[in-house]
DNA sequence: CATGAATGAGTATTCATTCAT
DNA sequence: AATGAATGAATACTCATTCAT
């Protein structure tokens, strides 16, 4: 009975070591010098292993990216909890993804790699279940929106176009923070991003 | 007598022999596959000559990106080229990087590249003169905005903030188009494109 | 059952095959010229496997030092024998080293690579592993020292600088080998060899 | 008239600055990564005009080990200078060895270089020129030691021998420097090496 | 005399993936 | 379900040398 059940439990657990290991080199080392084989090594499991959980080398990625969402979306959902705001809401959730990219580095460089990497590799089911979480984060960002739209603080006919615009946005700054000093002028990058999230709030303020 | 300057002719000629089979290859094959060997073998010219007119494979995209950024500069010039209205002016502007991004889809890739990898790769020298680049383009923007604040049409005490932000989202921005479908539900990618180009404007219009 | 045993096995004959090929390619061509690749090809194994057997080219050539240094071991040890004069036993040693240099002038060369190579670059690891082999060499030619004070046949306080001091010059006489008959005039290099072994040992005889 | 002496002289010019370049770059960079290019590039003469003044990479070499040859020399001369004493002008001489190959490190390894290479590469010319200036200095030592059985302090049949032997020990200890520490035991290895010397004398020790 | 562009085989090393056991 | 040995093309980059100008 409880057989079947004790074999699952160990699957999971290796794809978790696995997944632990990709995580810890990709940290340490970055995309292009994480190879299967150091992984495999780190993970204390046979690169043949690797290849039985996961089909291929860009799968773990994806898995990777998924947990990554996943963070973002609890950092997200913990730093809007309480807050009823709508304004506040939005700058909180923008917030916490600006400390995402810098506390999970690592996670914020997987989602990256994936939206900046010019061509999809992933199956259609791994597709489905990423853009699953992405579409949670920006369910909550229109959930917020249509809420200040009925409080009257926004004004906003596409909810889920705003929220698709914010996210990018905040991204797309966020990739900036390397040229800070050098064409972008500020001395204070956090500074910059309240700015630019400021901005995008007032785009849809009502007046 | 012209022996000098045919010699130098000669030599330019070899650089953009380079730099073309570069392009091509990018465009073809994306990024982490264009290998100098690669080049070389489309550019008809031995490797040894590759590394004689480029220190580096990261020069050569350093020297596309440049190229890049001069594109898109001037295209951006020329879409707002009679154009006096400042909203006119922004919207015109983007667009340009828009359509950019679609006919030169080589050359945008380049320049994402550089802006999402994670790592600075180049020597002071090259990052300068790639900024300056880029610096030219954000003061576009910024001397619209400057205008327009004149004009009373926007209320902006930082118009260089403004400029790298409204960069940095368009860019965001563009970077989505992959997800058109799945994570953002919009049919007409443009469309949703123009949407966000008019909340990037609303955000500094007067009231 | 025997299985695992048998797979031990070829792995060590595999490795056995590219230290083969790589002592052969350096006897014919030299170390500078002896490259991975040419070993891969001589031991008809793919490039992948030789760095799967070895960390480094380096260490290819460490493990030919090691098995060298064990050679020359057994070389001097089954010349001093049964020798029990003392002054005897150095001069078979010191014939021992001469014999070897010649007939595998292989290992000879390798362990002057690493002689007179300015860096080092071995973990210390195999540093020490080599070491300890070089040390019990040294102790051998201690021992005899120390026995020949005894005896009253030597005086020496030092046995065991006398013992480095003696391999080093040995080896530095053996590497004059090829300047003789230009700026050595000596016509028999065995002769001028043997005188030089004469001079170490009476440096140390009583009178 | 003083035209083709004037020619003559930047000749010589020339060839300094390509063994000027040549000898730095071989203290920095070590001896397989000084390349011709390199040397070139630190001279300020095309790679061409290297070929100019010497046939290969290996004659640039070869000079600098002639220039060595004679540095050292000129060191053992000075240090020997005044001394009257057999005894003390072979210490001497051999401490100017030593002191030598500390601070002309990169003469000694050129030296080294082509001691410890197994294959003799330069053409008949050159290394006449060079076994001249090894000669030059054996022959000192030998008049040192022919003068001491003259005046009844060294017992020794064959000077040449002897000078031959002497130098090549040295050679050998030196070498040894960098394993002070592991295979050799001792502290301070300037000890070790005078400790050696004073074998060397004793070896032809009047009794 | 001097230049410097051009060569292309060569370097050590890494890689994702396969497959017999 | 797991292993790990094997592959060999691929990587960026260097090199001594040549030769037309």
């Amino acid at each position: 009975m409880g057989q079947k059940e004790r074999r699952e439990r160990e699957k999971q657990q290796r794809r978790t070591q696995i997944l632990n290991a990709a995580r810890a080199l990709l940290l340490k080392e970055g995309f292009n010098k994480t190879s299967v084989n150091k992984i495999s090594k780190k993970a204390e499991l046979s690169v043949g292993s690797i290849y039985f959980y996961f089909k291929n080398k860009e799968e773990i990625f994806a898995s990777l990216e998924h947990e990554g969402l996943e963070i973002l979306h609890e950092h997200v959902l913990s730093a809007t909890g309480g807050v009823t705001d709508s304004i506040d809401r939005l700058k909180k959730g923008a917030d916490a993804y600006y400390q995402f990219s810098i506390r999970h580095s690592d996670y914020f460089d997987v989602i990256n790699y994936f939206l900046s990497s010019p061509r999809v590799f992933f199956s259609e089911d791994v597709n489905r279940t990423i853009d699953s979480k992405g579409a949670m984060i920006l369910e909550n960002i229109s959930a917020t929106v249509r809420r200040g739209v009925e409080e009257g603080v926004f004004e906003e006919k596409f909810p889920g176009n705003f929220a698709a615009f914010f996210w990018a946005s905040l991204h797309g700054i966020i990739q900036t923070r390397k040229l800070q000093g050098t064409m972008i002028e500020c001395d204070d990058f956090y500074s910059f991003f309240q700015y630019s999230v400021d901005r995008l709030i007032e785009s849809i303020s009502s007046r």
